[in-house]
DNA sequence: TATGTTCCATACATAACTGTATGGAACATA
DNA sequence: TATGTTCCATACAGTTATGTATGGAACATA
C-alpha cells in the first residue's frame, strides 16, 4: 500500500481531487486529459467517461474550488466570538506562508474569464468577512472599505510572490494590525 | 496606413514588442510561434530566422521586460527630490489602475521557474526603492521592512484582482499613507 | 545593375493533445 | 452465478503546435 490509495476504479471525485492537486502543483496548463490520465495511471477512456470534455472538467473543478473556498470562510465566521475578532490574530493565521492552489487559481484567472468570474465572487465573500472583522475592531466606518481592500490585496500579493523571503514576525504583524485598526 | 506600421520586413525588436503586447493581452500561453506569426501576418519562417526556438524567444522577451521594469525604477529614483519622496504621492501614482503586463508576467512566473527567477530580482529592486521612500518619510527603522513588504504586496494583489472594483480615492490613499509612515 | 546579406514562404517530419466509437473488464446485486 | 451497470483500454481521426531544410524575394551597397 504505497502512494495514494490502491483503488482500482476512479470516481468523479477522485478526478477532481487529482485535478486540484495538479492545479496547485503544476498550474492550469497541466489540466489536460492526457497528462492527468497518465499521472493517474489510467487511460483517457476514464476521463471521457466521467467528463464530457475538458471544458466540463474545468468547470467542475472550479465549482469544487469555489465551494471549498466558500466553506472555509463560513467556518471562519462561525469561530468569530473570542479570539479571532482581533485583527492581529487573524493576520497571524492568514498573512503567512504560501498557498499554491490560490496562486494557481489566480494565474489561471488571468487567462480564463470564467475562472476570473468565479474568483471575483469568492473575493467578494472574503472581503465582506474581513470588513466585519475591521468593523468589530472599531475601525472608523469611513476607513473600513479602503483598509479591508488593502489588507486583502496584501495577502494576495504575498501569495503571488514566489518564495516568501519576507516572512512577517509576530511583532511585525502586531505592528501592522495596530496601525490598520486604529 | 491602417493598423500598426506597414513595414514589409520585421526586426527582432518588432517580434519582441509584439511578444510583450501579446503577453499582456492574451497571456503566456499565447507566446507560441504559430499564433504569433499569424497575428503578425508572416510565416513561422520569420520567427525561426530571428530566434533559434521558443525558449530563446521567451528568454529574450523576459530580458526585455526586466530591462524595461528596471529602467522604470531607475527613472523613478532620479525623480526623488521634490514631491515623490512623500509616500502619498507615490501611492497615488502607483496604487491605482491595472497593469496587464505585470499581471501576465506574474501568472507566467507561477508556471515557469526561469520567469520566477527574473521576477524575483525585479521585486528586490523595487522593494529596495520603496524602502528608501519609507526611510526618507521617517518611518522607524524597525518598521521599514514589514511596511515596505506590505505596501508592495498590496500593489501586487491589486494588480492580480481582475477588475478594480475598489478604486482608492485620494482621501483613501492619504489615510493609508499617513498610517504607514507614522 | 550586380552581388552579398537579410529576411521570409513553403514543404516536410514529428510530437502532443482532443474527442469518439467500440469492446470488454470489474462490480453490485438479485 | 447470472445480469445489468459502471468504469476503463484501445484504436482511429483530426487539430495544433514544433523545428528544419531549402529556395527565393527584398534590400543595401558597390
Amino acid at each position: 500500500m504505497y502512494g495514494t490509495s490502491m483503488k482500482k476504479r476512479l470516481s468523479k471525485t477522485d478526478w477532481l481531487d487529482h485535478g486540484l492537486r495538479t492545479l496547485a502543483v503544476s498550474g492550469a496548463n497541466s489540466l489536460k486529459a492526457e497528462p492527468l490520465s497518465r499521472s493517474l495511471k489510467v487511460s483517457r477512456g476514464s476521463f471521457y467517461w466521467h467528463f464530457k470534455d475538458i471544458d466540463h472538467f474545468q468547470t467542475d473543478l472550479l465549482a469544487c474550488w469555489k465551494k471549498r473556498a466558500t466553506d472555509d470562510i463560513i467556518a471562519e465566521i462561525k469561530k468569530i466570538d473570542g479570539d479571532s475578532t482581533r485583527l492581529a490574530a487573524l493576520m497571524k493565521k492568514a498573512m503567512r506562508g504560501t498557498d499554491d492552489l490560490e496562486r494557481a487559481i489566480r494565474s489561471w484567472a488571468t487567462e480564463n474569464s470564467a475562472v476570473a468570474e468565479t474568483v471575483s465572487i469568492v473575493d467578494e465573500t472574503r472581503l465582506a468577512y474581513l470588513a466585519e472583522i475591521l468593523i468589530a475592531a472599531g475601525v472608523a466606518p469611513s476607513q473600513v472599505r479602503s483598509r479591508t481592500a488593502f489588507i486583502y490585496w496584501a495577502r494576495l500579493g504575498q501569495i503571488m510572490m514566489d518564495v516568501n523571503k519576507t516572512e512577517l514576525s509576530d511583532a511585525d504583524i502586531e505592528g501592522l494590525a495596530k496601525l490598520l485598526q486604529s
